[in-house]
DNA sequence: TAACACCATGTAATAATATAACATTTGTAA
DNA sequence: TTACAAATGTTATATTATTACATGGTGTTA
């Protein structure tokens, strides 16, 4: 059974704001956004966004700085993420693959390191884009 | 055969202070070791890397905004990195595997969508942190 | 050689992303 | 009901990256 996560003030608002975009959020546009429900400064949406993506409700696009709302209603993902991501248009997915996510998880390298996480981001055109 | 890049002054400079680095660099950091050689600005450092990028020469590190050399003497792969990152020391190996690298260069994912490029980057312990 | 394209450089200013430090409050469990 | 962990609030600052504009070198070609 998951571990139930009740979100505080600041982290439901937060959430709440990325869950509902169709696009991945920067920190300081979500900081735009929730100015007017009295969040003020950018460190309350870091520290917002670091727990949200520390229990896996959102996850970080590295390659973009932006975050997303984690696609798996299960959220049992955190550690092992893999996204989409349109060169063209920007739109990003979160790949929920279980080939993928399996032959990454027991992956094992020459030097004998097995990995606890990774994140794995592909990058192309969209069907959208590549019709264009 | 493969492209021969002549690098320009900069770039010879910032590419071999990051080949000859054991971890991953800043770009601050690199400014900060090459002032000496008459860079002086943000943007000349950024300008080297961007190109270096661009032809495989280094690769980024986007988890930890930092650069380091490509180990692939062809540097042919600039469009497909896997790194190991280690949690506790932060060491950073670029993996050289050709199951992997076959493996996600040809996935497809459920949308159809094929993909020019992906970067993937493992998270765990080396060796000396998991002895300790 | 002049005109041009192309790439690289130099410099100043500023934008965008993220964290440090410190004080206070809230939730929760012993 | 104390005590601890987690979350909040606020100010300042550190770190990462780009915009804008001017200059310089090199090769092509008309």
């Amino acid at each position: 059974m998951e571990k139930q996560h009740n979100l505080s003030k600041n982290q439901k608002i937060i959430f709440d704001l990325i869950d509902k975009s169709h696009e991945p959020l920067k920190a300081y546009s979500i900081l735009f956004n929730v100015q007017k429900k009295g969040i003020n400064a950018p460190l309350q949406v870091y520290r917002a966004l670091d727990k949200l993506v520390e229990i896996g409700k959102i996850h970080k696009i590295e390659s973009r700085n932006a975050f997303i709302a984690c696609q798996n209603s299960s959220c049992q993902i955190s550690k092992a993420t893999a996204f989409s991501i349109c060169e063209s248009c920007e739109k990003v997915s979160e790949i929920n693959n279980s080939k993928l996510s399996k032959y990454l998880s027991n992956f094992v390298d020459e030097t004998g390191m097995k990995y606890s996480k990774y994140n794995l981001e592909f990058f192309g055109l969209c069907k959208k884009c590549k019709s264009k």
